[in-house]
DNA sequence: CCCATGTCAGTATCACTGAAATAA
DNA sequence: CTTATTTCAGTGGTACTGACATGG
């Protein structure tokens, strides 16, 4: 289970404080979604962050970029470089919105929604193997506090003593 | 909460499919922390990976970097990076270790100690705020699950449909 | 005039692969 | 000789800030 840093080199024992193991817990997943990103890069032709993005347009077509960043909690100038990726890929197409011409309305090619159909060796993939060992109750106290804590590192509220 | 896409534009209703849901909140706290991770290099110096480092080295001086690159869970030439990151902010020294000359022994130097000692304007300090947020009960199985869920990403065994 | 949408330029970190140097 | 530790070069994606163009 590696909960403690088992040293090969220097003696320092015991497990580390709660907070600091619930922190590398945390990176460690953070870490695992970038790794597993890279090698869905490799098989599938796109990264998580693309993946996420082609899902969500796959059940909104019509979404704006503006919405998509919303979801994505991400910077629309972070999504810009995503939806460029996609697009030169030829899995994605913009249409100006009718009506408010700054807007660009996303839709996937038929590339696209090939990709976005497929389940195998996607994070997701791995996400959902993971929920399935849980219990109902933990998957939803997990779900709860990430919400908790997405809440917490958007507001930035942790600057004070 | 926002635990729906509430399009501004296109009236695509509904919530998302669960796997998808747990996927955007795990996104978005990945995402959370590397967003803290930039606004920590602004105000304290260093970033959540650097400072999950030193917090580690501070408390098991005389780590080597394969120990830490284990405990973090990423690549060792991914740790070169950020440990020359702090060195050259002299946040932190290498010394040979004695006995095996490949080793680089890790430890902080009083600078570094300074930066490991401060609490506030952290990724721990918000992690820590929402964590007091949540029952026992739930960060207890937030726990649990993460450490499954790493595990799994670790193995990488999602690849067959 | 003001606000919203989106892009662009510039910058930095991270994370990998693959190869190499050094030492046990 | 084989293995382990660590660095280096190269690549690519993400994510920001701040400025800008365009449109409501």
């Amino acid at each position: 289970m590696a909960s403690t840093v088992t040293s090969r080199s220097n003696g320092a024992p015991g497990p580390l404080p709660d907070n600091l193991d619930f922190m590398r817990a945390l990176w460690a997943v953070a870490h695992g979604l970038e790794r597993t990103s890279k090698r869905m890069r490799r098989d599938l032709g796109v990264t998580g962050p693309q993946r996420l993005a082609l899902r969500l347009i796959g059940l909104r077509p019509g979404l704006s970029a503006r919405d998509l960043s919303d979801a994505l909690h991400v910077h629309p100038s972070t999504l810009t470089g995503v939806l460029q990726r996609l697009q030169a890929q030829g899995l994605l197409a913009r249409v100006e919105a009718s009506g408010d011409r700054r807007r660009a309305v996303l839709r996937l090619t038929r590339r696209g929604a090939q990709i976005n159909a497929r389940r195998s060796g996607t994070v997701e993939a791995a996400v959902g193997a993971a929920l399935r060992d849980v219990t109902t109750r933990d998957r939803a106290a997990t779900r709860r506090v990430l919400a908790t804590l997405a809440a917490r590192l958007d507001a930035g509220d942790f600057r004070q003593p």
